[in-house]
DNA sequence: GTTAGAAGGACCC
DNA sequence: GCCCAGGGTCCTTCTGAT
């Protein structure tokens, strides 16, 4: 039913194939089953039943008239985000497989065959190849990961060591572009088209071959006359970056740029490449582990690429709205675009606009680092606690840990946001608007006690 | 009608 | 015996104020 969507393994992820997924689905909702969270994992997905019900029922009543109306509406979106799309960059997404386990892994050697995950009892962050064929994953609690695994070994974090690779990794990604961006320790998007169309004759024979890399063929068909296959550089002799050639080339030195990170760090890293961020984001998930996948820069391999493209694999996509979708009969981008008239009149303009450019595969192409931070805090869980003192110790020594970073960061704010969860897995927030922007550690503290006195 | 602030959530790593 | 994180961003909805 909807909670077992909510807790269950996700089929779409990389590395599933081994995974006994029924087995591992009931060891998962045995140990949930009558616990708190779950209980509270089935409120939100009977909130989110009731969500698709409302819609439903708002579908049920549209006349052929509003629908052909938002048909027309849709169309016509249509035709004004194809004039925005962009095939002329050249953007990578990087993505270190394993990572935090990978760095065990590979700074203690005796852990090498074994599966381990990277964590504690309570949670993990990452699990290895070899724990991931018992179903064990990212996000899942230990001692239930434990239970799908007997053996496997759980490793406390190391994250100086993590950090350490990641700055060898992002040493070696800046030889390509400079001003690349990093979304994790183990994830980045680089821009290379101007890095391409520097490369000498003399660079390019360096590269390596297309052939080393192919396998699975990095290049797939393009079954358009769009490209120009043969026109590796035009009239003016520069590279042309959009023909399959210029891709091909692009496969050479990505395939360059992941044997550089290997080797400086002994990591394996995993790459996508097209033409904006979300195509090389689903591309860099393609190939996993080790691999990678080059998206020709033409619209309709662009769209044969996404047709059959399960809509949990598009980012922003998470279990949730996979579930809203699906009651609507809509489970990968070609249902997407054929139900846009429906998407219109159901969703917000912001989601509607969202779900076309992820079906169409127009996608923001940036990516320059993002401006400045929008929050800072710190949040921690601990065992039952109802006596005020006790609540005040937390929430005081929360406040100290975020006041010292924010000195340290050179930060200043104005909200002050009270996080609180009950017992039964309920969060709730309280914010005050402060008259100024402050890192006080006094002020942030009588805020933050004010609301927090505000619920007891 | 528009907007700013609050609260709740979905999602990502 | 341990028993579902913690750091963020962005979107949606509601509400009171301009």
């Amino acid at each position: 039913d909807a909670v077992l969507s909510r807790i269950s393994l996700c089929p779409h992820k990389a590395g599933m194939d081994s995974v006994n997924k029924n087995k591992t689905d009931e060891v998962i909702r045995s140990m949930s089953e009558g616990s708190r969270f779950y209980d509270n994992e089935r409120r939100k997905a009977a909130q989110t039943a009731q969500r698709v019900q409302v819609m439903k029922s708002r579908a049920a009543v549209l006349s052929t008239g509003a629908l052909q109306q938002a048909e027309a509406m849709a169309s016509a979106f249509e035709r004004q985000l194809e004039t925005e799309r962009d095939l002329s960059r050249v953007i990578v997404h990087c993505d270190a497989d394993a990572f935090y386990a990978a760095v065990e892994l590979r700074d203690q050697p005796h852990l090498r065959g074994k599966p381990i995950g990277i964590g504690g009892i309570g949670m993990l962050s990452t699990a290895s190849y070899e724990a991931r064929k018992f179903g064990v994953r990212s996000a899942m609690p230990g001692y239930i990961a434990l239970r799908l695994c007997p053996e496997l070994i759980l490793v406390k974090p190391r994250f100086h060591a993590y950090e350490a690779a990641s700055r060898q990794l992002q040493a070696v990604m800046a030889q390509y572009d400079p001003n690349f961006r990093s979304v994790s320790l183990d994830e980045a998007y680089l821009d290379i088209t101007d890095y391409m169309a520097r490369l000498t004759p003399g660079d390019v024979a360096q590269l390596p071959p297309l052939t080393t890399v192919a396998d699975p063929p990095l290049v797939q068909e393009a079954n358009s006359a769009d490209s120009k296959p043969g026109m590796a550089t035009d009239s003016a002799g520069a590279r042309n970056l959009t023909t399959l050639e210029g891709r091909a080339l692009a496969a050479r030195v990505v395939h360059q740029m992941r044997t550089r990170m290997h080797e400086t760090t002994q990591l394996t890293v995993s790459a996508g490449i097209a033409c904006n961020r979300m195509l090389a984001k689903i591309g860099s998930d393609q190939n996993k582990p080790d691999g990678q996948f080059c998206l020709p820069a033409d619209r309709a391999a662009i769209l044969a690429f996404l047709a059959n493209m399960p809509t949990r694999k598009i980012p922003g996509i998470g279990k949730v709205t996979e579930q809203i979708l699906r009651e609507l009969d809509i489970t990968n981008c070609q249902a997407l675009l054929q139900q846009r008239a429906l998407l219109k009149l159901l969703f917000t303009p912001i989601s509607f606009d969202f779900f076309m450019r992820s079906a169409l595969g127009i996608a923001s192409n940036n990516t320059r680092k993002r401006s400045e931070r929008k929050s800072i805090g710190h949040e921690t869980t601990f065992r039952e606690l109802n006596q005020v003192p006790d609540l005040e110790d937390k929430c005081l020594h929360l406040c100290h840990k975020t006041a010292l970073d924010m000195e340290r960061k050179a930060l200043l704010g104005r909200s002050v946001c009270l996080k609180l969860k009950t017992v039964d897995f309920k969060v709730k927030q309280r914010s005050v608007l402060l008259p100024a922007h402050t890192a006080d550690e006094p002020v942030i503290k009588r805020a933050a006690l004010g609301l927090l006195h505000r619920e007891l």
